[in-house]
RNA sequence: AGCGGGAUGGGAUAGCCAGGAGAUUCCGGCGGGCUCAUAACCCGCAGAUCGGUGGUUCAAAUCCACCUCCCGCUACCA
């Protein structure tokens, strides 16, 4: 790999994920989208030519299921999440330099043209697959609208994805035993022709590619073994009037995820033509010798490191020249999960009053990139009081009031060779930092530079050199004003607002964020005003309160989803008649291969012998098992679990699955009642 | 079970890709200092055989193999 240190003479764009259009935005995407404005700003603050560019994918059929569950056209329905996304971006201040959606004309043109391209560089071709149908509704299940068993594992998985076993993508027609989503009815096949992208062609492209690839490890590494293991050609179509219309095919629509990162470009072009002053090419990124930067989540790692540079290259783009895979975020070690409002909303961390430049800190210094990490009220407190309150904005303070009694602005004096280097290697840190896309480091760099400044004030004590040595005492303050002046350009990339209020105090014009690191040493105006606190102390109770709440929020889900309290419907005699309650003895006790919990139970039940399966393994030794008298459930509906029929239930008590039995011994086949 | 991530002083993390003096920083603890500053800031001390075992190497937290545990996504607790 030897793409050259930014900056460099070549434009680079800066993408992050696109956020999908139908649901809330929470911490988790605020991760990728925060990640990559950090990473563009820093880019410009070094030097570098970049912008920031995304939009919002419309498509796909969650956003046509559950528009049509609110009764909306799939469009209005994905529109309104978008408007919705614009409104919050500035608040976070996400500075996209534009930011369109896949269903805009912009977007659609460019997919059709490199559809076409593709088709006739003979990376399409026909061919004729099962697809899963809803013989009642006489309708296509594409994708979600289909569940099965995966082809591969075995386990359950969704049309397009073993998203519960081993995660591969599932091509349309793989899935066994399909079953409608919506309705129910056992789906069938029938054939069909689709279109299919070769991305098997491209193998040696995207070995190489991933070779040069800059970016975190995990994108990096992860592709290679889909590879080595073989690729496989990719439909990218589907039988939805969702999407954006095959060209020539009525009624077949492109694969989201075709039309998804296509957006990366048509966004660029947007922005291309929304300037009036100026001229952009956005074919010197796309096509030319710019750069491509994509920070996306570590769950869509396959479809820009193996599908999207394929698509790229098999239509004589650019391939990326780095992928940032960010890790997902947790809240008390637990996955964030948005149907059971485990979450920290975008809108009501907002609506706490708290500054956004906090929540960028911490979601981007906390762990490396490629890391998860874990959100807390408190470690967010505690950063926040301890980093950004203590170390950052009491330096500036300190220093810039200090400054303003005692000389009313910028001493006239030099920069000491020692604060002046001091600078010089903050900046070489941000450089090194953004070279290896690490936000992380980015975040911390002005933070470790009012370390030292904090360190070297208190060594000067310009309080006391005030009276004894008033020369030295202005050199000392002219230094921290610089050092003050640097942090602000150093930390506009993490907290712009923080930064632009400093540059402000600082009497500075314009914006910290049209700076680069070479305005880091020169003077500030010899006049400035009294400075303002540049962030504001959290108290501990405020901690305490936000963190039960959402403790209270996530326990009272727990209990919710564990049917704490007692079933308030009553049912009458008749209906608990109709359940068939025996003992049984279990005869066999063995483990399933491959499960890790289930057991297949041969169990007597006096008039016939049943097979059972049942999740005891972590729970009982299986030899001990055998010989006991259980409970069982005769007359429920049979079911295959992990592939093996299980015709019947035995009774348990709990989640760690206490075993029923009787009290005096009996027989097999005893009815309860 | 599959895929992914992790295991470093009490807690949280860096370093590992490009191996080299018993190891980063933050929080917490203890002791001092300062008083310009948002009870902030500065200095010092205590505290880790870098999950385990083996291997490669003159040298491993860093590379390789195996193992154990933790976590996330999802699932099979009928």
């Amino acid at each position: 790999m030897s793409a050259d240190r930014y900056p460099t003479e070549q434009p680079t764009i800066v993408t992050c994920g696109l956020p999908y259009a139908n649901g809330d935005l929470h911490i988790g995407h605020l991760r990728s989208l925060v990640s990559a404005d950090v990473v563009n700003r820093a880019l410009n603050r070094i030097g570098q030519d970049s912008i920031y560019v995304c939009g919002s994918d419309m498509h796909g059929t969650p956003v046509a299921v559950n528009a049509a569950q609110e009764g909306k056209q799939p469009d209005e329905f994905a529109l309104e999440w978008h408007e919705r996304f614009l409104e919050l971006f500035p608040q976070f201040n996400l500075s996209f330099d534009n930011y369109g959606h896949t269903h805009d004309e912009t977007n659609t043109e460019l997919t059709l043209d490199i559809v076409e391209t593709l088709e006739e560089g003979g990376h399409i071709y026909d061919r004729e697959i099962e697809v899963a149908f809803d013989p009642v509704e006489e309708q296509p299940l594409p994708d979600r609208y289909v569940e099965g068993r995966c082809p591969y594992c075995g386990e359950p998985a969704r049309g397009d994805e073993c998203d519960e076993g081993c995660g591969r993508h599932l091509e349309p027609g793989e899935i066994e035993d399909p079953v409608s989503s919506i309705t129910g009815n056992p789906a069938e096949y029938r054939t069909r022709p689709h279109k299919f992208f070769r991305v098997s062609a491209f193998e040696d492209v995207l070995e190489e590619f991933l070779d040069g690839l800059e970016g975190t490890a995990n994108a990096r590494n992860q592709p290679r073994q889909w590879i080595e293991e073989g690729l496989q050609d990719w439909c990218i179509t589907r039988d939805i009037d969702w999407g954006i219309p095959y060209p020539g095919e009525d009624d077949l629509v492109l694969y989201v995820w075709v039309d998804a990162p296509i957006e990366y470009i048509a966004s660029t072009i947007q922005y291309a033509e929304s300037l009036v002053d100026e001229d952009y090419d956005w074919r010197e990124p796309w096509r030319g010798d710019g750069h491509i930067v994509h920070v996306i989540g570590r769950d869509i790692i396959q479809h820009h490191t193996v599908f999207w540079p394929a698509m790229l290259a098999g239509s004589d783009y650019n391939l990326p020249r780095a992928v940032c895979a960010h890790g997902f975020i947790t809240i008390a070690g637990k996955g964030l999960s948005t149907s059971r409002n485990r979450a920290i909303w975008a809108q009501d961390y907002l609506d706490e009053g708290f500054a956004p430049d906090l929540l960028r800190y911490y979601l981007t210094t906390t762990g490396g990139l490629q890391q998860d990490i874990d959100f807390s009220w408190r470690k967010f407190g505690d950063r926040v009081n301890g980093e950004l309150v203590g170390t950052l904005g009491n330096f500036v303070y300190r220093s810039l009031l200090f400054a303003h009694r005692n000389y009313g602005g910028t001493p006239d004096v030099g920069v000491s060779p020692e604060v002046e280097r001091e600078i010089q290697a903050a900046c070489d840190d941000l450089r090194e930092a953004i070279n290896e896309y690490n936000v992380r480091n980015v975040g911390l760099v002005p933070v470790e530079l009012a370390r030292f400044g904090n360190e070297y004030i208190q060594r000067n004590e310009p309080w006391h050199l005030l009276e004894e040595d008033p020369d030295a005492a202005a050199q000392v303050i002219r230094d921290c004003v610089q050092l003050a002046k640097a942090m602000a350009i150093l930390a506009e990339p993490t907290l712009p607002e923080t930064a632009a209020t400093l540059w402000a105090q600082l009497a500075e014009d314009g914006s910290p964020g049209d700076a680069t690191l070479a305005e880091s040493l020169v003077a500030p105006p010899s006049t400035f005003e009294a400075p303002s606190e540049l962030f504001e102390q959290i108290e501990e109770e405020r901690l305490d309160e936000l963190s039960a709440d959402l403790a209270d929020r996530m326990d009272l889900r727990e209990e919710e989803s564990e049917e704490d309290t007692i079933e308030p419907a009553r049912i009458d005699f008749e209906t608990f008649q109709s359940l068939d309650i025996r003992t049984g003895e279990i005869l066999v006790a063995e483990a399933i291969e491959g499960a890790d919990e289930l057991v297949r139970l041969e169990v007597d039940i006096g008039s016939e012998v049943r097979q059972v399966v049942a999740g005891l393994k972590p729970y009982y030794e299986l030899d001990e098992l055998s010989g006991q008298t259980v409970v069982v459930l005769t007359n429920l509906e049979a079911a295959e679990i992990f592939g093996v029929e299980s015709d019947g239930m035995v009774l348990a008590a709990g989640t760690d699955a206490k075993l029923l039995t009787t009290v005096e011994p009996a027989d097999p086949g005893e009815r309860i009642r």
